[in-house]
DNA sequence: TCCCAGGCAAGGC
DNA sequence: GCCTTGCATGGG
């Protein structure tokens, strides 16, 4: 145990078992008596001291105090969404999540490969990508060619790999940038300059990897979701500006609530 | 066996 | 612009 480099955290508003299986990330294992993470080429085990902390026990603490959100009062954003529709029983089911602030490279990664797949496939395919268990870096990854990504299982989306990849190794892309734009530009952005990269997974990139919360990634689950709201069907466009007019500029953290909740 | 999964690109209109 | 179609692969 690395005492001196262990965060301790009030699990008042930070369950690992919510905050981890939300759907957010996908480098995580259920050891049992603990949760091992991976992000970058960084790693952490987070469980439960006793019933009011957490320990988060790393190498790297800064990087893990921000990767948690740390500094972000979620009583505060749970007080301003319960009364808004569904959110008072997905808050209730999924009290302990946190949105993470994950690499944004790694994101867009990663999201490419979710795209109408399921979670462990996803899982299998990123781990395979790894390298050592370290996610690589863009010019590490855009050595890979279409058919190593197919070969490792990734299907159709190997070629939207191969090709993103590439991109952001040779700078073609601005990464950084992304960070002064708002949700819907920088939604733009991303869908026409990154093959495999459409309205909702760009939405996925802009709440895991920026942490914008003025999007609403709208997923089979929130097509659900919708239902259950409006009683009515139409396209994912429509659904996600209306759901971002109804849960507003909290549109990220209730995303991810009432997915959790939907999902189970 | 069949349907589904954190949807997307491409082509037709 | 919007709508439809084809798509790799494994889980349940």
């Amino acid at each position: 145990m690395i005492t001196d480099n262990n965060i301790i955290v009030e699990r008042k508003d930070f369950e690992i078992k919510h905050t981890l299986e939300c759907g957010q990330l996908f480098r995580y294992k259920d050891c049992n008596t603990h949760y091992e993470l991976r992000s970058l080429d960084k790693k952490c085990i987070l469980y439960n001291k006793n019933k009011n902390e957490i320990v988060i026990e790393s190498e790297d603490k800064n990087y893990f105090h921000n990767y948690f959100d740390l500094d972000t009062d979620y009583s505060e954003i749970k007080h301003n969404l319960k009364s808004l529709p569904l959110m008072a029983e997905s808050i209730s089911n999924g009290y302990g999540i946190r949105i993470l602030r994950q690499s944004p490279f790694e994101t867009i990664i990663s999201f490419i490969i979710s795209a109408n797949n399921n979670i462990p496939r996803i899982q299998k395919i990123i781990e395979k990508i790894c390298i050592n268990d370290a996610f690589p870096a863009p010019s590490e990854l855009a050595q890979y060619n279409e058919q190593y990504f197919s070969d490792i299982g990734a299907g159709y989306r190997a070629r939207y790999l191969a090709s993103t990849a590439k991109k952001l190794a040779d700078k073609e892309f601005d990464i950084d940038i992304i960070h002064q734009l708002n949700g819907m530009d920088a939604n733009k952005y991303l869908c026409s300059n990154l093959l495999g990269v459409g309205e909702k997974v760009a939405d996925c990139i802009l709440l895991f990897g920026y942490h914008k919360m003025d999007v609403f990634p709208v997923d089979t689950w929130i097509k659900k979701v919708y239902q259950d709201i409006f009683k009515t069907n139409t396209n994912a466009k429509a659904m996600r500006k209306q759901l971002i007019d109804t849960y507003g500029e909290l549109s990220g953290y209730a995303q991810q609530y009432l997915f959790y909740n939907k999902r189970g």
